[in-house]
DNA sequence: ATACCTGCAAACCCTTTGCACTCGG
DNA sequence: CCGAGTGCAAAGGGTTTGCAGGTAT
């Protein structure tokens, strides 16, 4: 889903696409890199679209609540966002240099599933989703 | 590994065991679930040793650095801290009830190190930890 | 025109820090 | 005794809220 499309959506809902918000949805749409909400504010600075912090909270609550943007557990104490409309993946972390990078994992998620259903038989959850997360140390940093 | 050892170790290395520190290692040694700050700090009221919330901070940064705890990233925006000692695992935590249960998985881990491999292959990192854990409702909330 | 969106300031929550005091070994 | 551990108050980050003013439709 590209940033036109999901422009068009929310329109069609009947909700307004300010200047913030359709920058904001850019920026999503142009990384797979999960970004917080300071990352979003300098990001909006440096393409000469200073935005309070507040509306930068607000909109990605806003995002978040029409599922096009979701939360990503690869910090503590500080909240990640990526976009809800990237196919499913994992994280990898480099402890040194922090960055992150995302991992596309075709083959990983059957296993996944597997390793899942192993678990909802043992503990009677329903499972609907999961994290995983890999930390480790890049090419680079090595 | 039980309270008592942590204890003599701490004091094997020269650290003092104050109650605080006892009573905190003594909450940590006996659950698996992950706590936070103020969890601990609850807990350590209704055991009637109510302990200064700075305290409770210190006291789980220094069990952080001696490797008795381990950071826990199951929720954004708050630090879950678990027993270093327990065997590795990974968690189900339910979205209705927020309650959260440590797996045991062998077998889950073996696949996961498989995952890890190919990661490593395709991305050129070096992997040395991760985190899965895993979302949806327990049977009782379902 | 009228909601919705925004900025500003203040409040909030979790966590950290500075400093003087206390207690464990 | 003496330094590690503690409490208190204040500050620090990230996030949320209230309200007045601005803007998209």
């Amino acid at each position: 889903m590209n940033a036109q499309s999901v422009t068009t959506h929310l329109r069609t809902l009947g909700h307004r696409i300010s200047r913030a918000r359709e920058a904001i949805i850019e920026i999503f749409s142009s990384t797979t890199k999960p970004l917080t909400a300071i990352d979003v504010l300098l990001t909006l600075e440096k393409v000469g679209l200073p935005v309070n912090k507040t509306t930068v909270y607000r909109e990605l609550e806003f995002l978040l609540a029409q599922h096009l943007l979701q939360e990503v557990q690869i910090e503590s104490g500080i909240i990640h966002y990526e976009s809800a409309a990237q196919d499913h993946h994992h994280h990898l972390i480099c402890q040194t240099c922090k960055q992150i990078v995302a991992v596309d994992p075709k083959e990983i998620e059957q296993g996944i599933d597997k390793l899942a259903r192993r678990v909802r038989i043992n503990e009677g959850f329903t499972i609907s989703d999961h994290s995983l997360e890999f930390y480790g140390h890049c090419a680079h940093c090595q």
